[in-house]
DNA sequence: TTGAAAGCGCTAACAT
DNA sequence: ATGTTAGCGCTTTCAA
């Protein structure tokens, strides 16, 4: 014996039909008053509202995006692992401006994945996602070429696609390493020491040629403490730091391919309490903690997230532009505490 | 003139009409092969899925939920900001739960907004998500009431709910605090000093009541160095440190209410080279970095996640069951490096 | 094993 | 201003 107002059927969603015969009116006026229309006669729409808030009525959105044929309100986002701050910053951003179109994001990890990747685009899609921001891992995207000519709006951040052509937003990894290795130059090292991860990885590639364009710049042989680790593990960083160090020329400078490595440097450094020079691509929130004073290049992820969303709406709105390509300026920063005062 | 194979209006996405059409087949024999049902002559078949990929055929997700009243293989999670590392973690978490299921995740901020707290939580429920998992800013969530009742699953995480029954999974804030503070107090320590933020926040209260508890075990007179701040500003951390140190009967240890108020207390405190003992709440990936000794309350952010999303597939299959509440323990841990040796 | 018809919950088009 | 009818793209009866 419950006192809850209930429906025919307790336990099933009351539906606009529901509404409409507790409301005495046809089911269409229940639509308009449900959807805001003004041409409802005041006190109609009163009854039908009564009669909502009494069957606890609530849009089935989904049924309703298919017959209008619409949006779905919802934009996918795919990218390599939501617990690294670089992403989440990236779907926090995109998330604020999709919130201002009233629209959802879908949130997935690849993993490092490129066939999960794939899946999870197709799933997307198949929810009929209205647009997809990606961050990719594998070295195909062709398959998304069909989505993309029937109009669906990708975008592609942190890297470029391969076999399919959509907007982007990179970082200005080339353009920000070169400059921090001028910078490394500029105080007059010569024996500069780069440490990369894979060069699978666009990003790590651009790093890399950004910094031997600097040293042929400045007429220095490159490649001569080039070296390339193939792990997660900042130990390896560490031990390729040491490996360097103990060469017949050790490097009177360090650069890191990224934050990971940048860490296993740091720490190696301070095992040796070697004082050598560090400099590293990625700057992030805890950088100023470190022990030792690090030049980091820096970028603002929120820009990229943000662009990448605003791509997605530009684009859903003229759908046949011409592919934009937005690259997110980077900056130098010094960071790390200044060393002891001996 | 162009040679991609096109559907009779190119732009509009083939249906399983379009495909039945093309196979000389009947809608319903397209539907049975989507959906992998055995039954199907292997040459139809075979001409179906001809069909399917020559139109470039994509189910569409959102019809075939429809009719079936099934899931939406979606569920929804709100929490506070995305972009924090707490929160990221946690849908990273949950996500990987919801990939064992199929299922996607829709992650959406409410910015310590109650009013858009119910509105996204609504909206969620439109889009007939499976399940959600709330991180609650507001204290009053009511609003969830009916659709729990509808059978709902709905998962609170990180504070319980006011107004209505539902799963919960907390963090032992009270315990991991009483831990803490009767490690300073073993240590010697008798005038410890006590830094929170808001109390509105329920994290906080048990926090507050967990120092508390340890306090009056130990016969020391309570809130004699309690000091509430009310600002996220980690400047503000620092005032009340500051005030704290300029008293009378300045405090030997401080427990910081978070890892914000922590940050804020250490900067004082290398500002005056303040060697008080540090505890806090909150480890984080940084805190090794800290350039003094600090013992922290650490807990497994990912469990949470993981927990909340294993609770919606729980209740999903069990609808009725009553509600179950999880509790992630705590554990002490040293962070920060260790005094230079003079 | 295959198909025709009905219908999911809603909106669009067309009356009235 | 209101209602009627059709239909979104699929799944689900139920027949054949």
């Amino acid at each position: 014996m419950t006192d809850q107002a209930a429906g025919p059927d307790p336990g099933r969603r009351p539906t606009m039909v529901d509404v409409a015969q507790a409301a005495g009116v046809s089911l269409k006026t229940v639509s308009r008053v449900a959807n805001g229309v003004p041409t409802v006669r005041a006190d109609l729409a009163e009854r039908v509202r009564d009669a909502m808030a009494e069957l606890g009525f609530q849009r089935n959105n989904v049924a309703a995006n298919l017959r209008s044929g619409r949006t779905t309100a919802t934009i996918g986002l795919i990218i390599l692992d939501l617990a690294n701050p670089f992403y989440s910053t990236i779907a926090a951003a995109a998330a604020a401006v999709a919130e201002r179109f009233d629209t959802q994001l879908i949130t997935a990890s690849s993993g490092w994945d490129a066939v999960r990747e794939r899946e999870l685009v197709l799933d997307l899609c198949e929810r009929r996602v209205d647009g997809l921001i990606v961050a990719p891992t594998g070295d195909d995207q062709s398959y998304l070429g069909a989505e993309i000519a029937r109009g669906m709006p990708a975008v592609f951040i942190d890297s470029p696609p391969s076999g399919c052509l959509a907007d982007t937003v990179l970082i200005d990894n080339r353009t920000g390493t070169r400059d921090l290795i001028r910078r490394l130059l500029a105080e007059g090292h010569r024996e500069i020491g780069v440490i990369t991860d894979s060069l699978n990885d666009f990003t790590m590639r651009e790093r890399l040629a950004g910094a031997a364009e600097a040293l042929e710049e400045a007429g220095i042989e490159t490649g001569r403490h080039f070296r390339r680790i193939y792990s997660d593990r900042p130990h390896d960083a560490g031990d390729a730091v040491g490996a360097m160090l103990d060469s017949s020329e050790p490097p009177t400078a360090l650069f890191c391919g990224n934050n990971r490595i940048l860490l296993g440097a740091v720490e190696e450094l301070a095992r040796r309490r070697d004082r050598t020079r560090l400099a590293a691509f990625d700057d992030f929130e805890f950088a100023k903690l470190l022990p030792r004073p690090v030049t980091v290049v820096g970028y603002d992820t929120r820009t990229l997230g943000r662009l990448a969303a605003e791509l997605v709406f530009q684009r859903l709105r003229r759908p046949r532009s011409a592919p934009a390509n937005y690259v997110v300026p980077t900056y130098l920063v010094d960071r790390g505490m200044a060393a002891d005062p001996a």
